[in-house]
DNA sequence: CCAGAATGGATAGTCAAGCTCTCCGTTATG
DNA sequence: CATAACGGAGAGCTTGACTATCCATTCTGG
């Protein structure tokens, strides 16, 4: 197909394809003269994924480009997601390093009960982590973090289920797409059951406005 | 305390405390003669927690105005965690009308089989939970769907819990901004613990890298 | 075959968000 | 009373993500 096709095929305008092709965010067509290309299906699909990064997963395109060329790289799945939740995490926020060392004694304490280990140097997802519980420490809401076990519990039920939905899935090659999927979607369906639910049970508690 | 110190103790530049100021964020202070002006600790407080809307929470600075406004605006708890949601929530992207519509029934008979409302007009959180699930559908992933129930289960017991967390608070007033914080700060931490849980199960199922 | 539309490629322009810088006249302070 | 800080307003800057304009090919329908 031409770039015609291919900008109505996924939504995305002309001159935005041309853009993303220039940035490297999707791979040349299949050049039939030394000044045309040809679009293929699976380009359809990567710009439909590239939208679904950044208008979904709220993903800068830099991160979008840092998780297709890991997807597209030959790294095993488990490294590839490595990728994925790097890029998602973002670049964690400066917190003061009391409330840091604080955070980071909470989760050693959790690792240590579970038996987990993991390496805070290249572990975005960590540092967010402890960004987060700082920046609620030093807001005054140290209590945040005293459930955070049942948290944790209740976390880890999730993952399983993340895994299997993802190991569910008949083909092999598109696994790292699924988790990749599973991963930044997944992060905003449960977000929004949470809040579904969280408007559901403080209705009860907090009580309806007066007027409804 | 004076213009220097509020920026030091919430570690925000003296120009963009200006700038808050000029944009409303932060409530001008007591003002001492008609070009001076007195800040107080909750001046420090409030700046503290744009950051953390901002930084952790990673809203824009319009809705963090928003919600600044509701925490200080007479609604009920209820109706201010609506407009925290709302805002939270960000204006759902555009799906096809047929994913949408999958969506909304899924989401639909969910929502029989809990015996749960809500008005799909004014709640953008429910809109991004269909602008997610139909990406999903559009991005061929629409498996992930199947197990909506059993993670709706699990965010019915993380909100349960936030709500827990946030009734068991002393000061009654502090309720609302704890509120806030626990769904900001918890949605970032409740991710991170998802992640850091995805990681460790999927060691075991996909295997380490052969390097390591 | 050929006029007009579409294409690839490069460069420049646009727009919003979120600061940051510079003045300036006033006020506090050692 | 010299000098540092302040408040207020405006302009400027940076980044990210496009969008628009050209132009020299290339395709395509009549």
């Amino acid at each position: 197909m031409r770039m015609a096709e291919l900008s109505a095929g996924s939504g995305v305008p002309v001159a935005t394809v041309k853009y993303y092709l220039r940035e490297g965010l999707l791979p040349p067509g299949e050049r039939t003269s030394p000044n045309q290309a040809r679009y293929s299906a699976d380009h359809v699909q990567r710009l439909r994924l590239i939208k679904a990064l950044t208008e979904v997963g709220g993903l800068p395109l830099a991160s979008v480009g840092a998780v297709l060329a890991a997807i597209d790289g030959d790294a095993t799945p488990h490294e590839t997601m490595g990728v994925v939740q790097q890029e998602l995490a973002g670049a964690p926020p400066e917190v003061s390093d009391e409330a840091a060392e604080w955070a980071s004694v909470l989760l050693h304490d959790l690792a240590l009960r579970h038996g987990w280990k993991w390496h805070p140097k290249e572990n975005r997802a960590v540092g967010n982590l402890i960004a987060a519980l700082a920046t609620a420490k030093e807001l005054g809401h140290e209590k945040l973090a005293e459930r955070l076990d049942e948290y944790f519990a209740l976390a880890l039920r999730v993952a399983e289920l993340d895994v299997e939905v993802v190991m569910g899935l008949t083909s092999f090659d598109k696994i790292i797409e699924a988790g990749l999927v599973a991963t930044v979607l997944g992060d905003r369906i449960f977000t929004g059951l949470r809040h579904l639910a969280q408007e559901q049970v403080s209705r009860d508690v907090l009580g309806r406005p007066p007027g409804s």
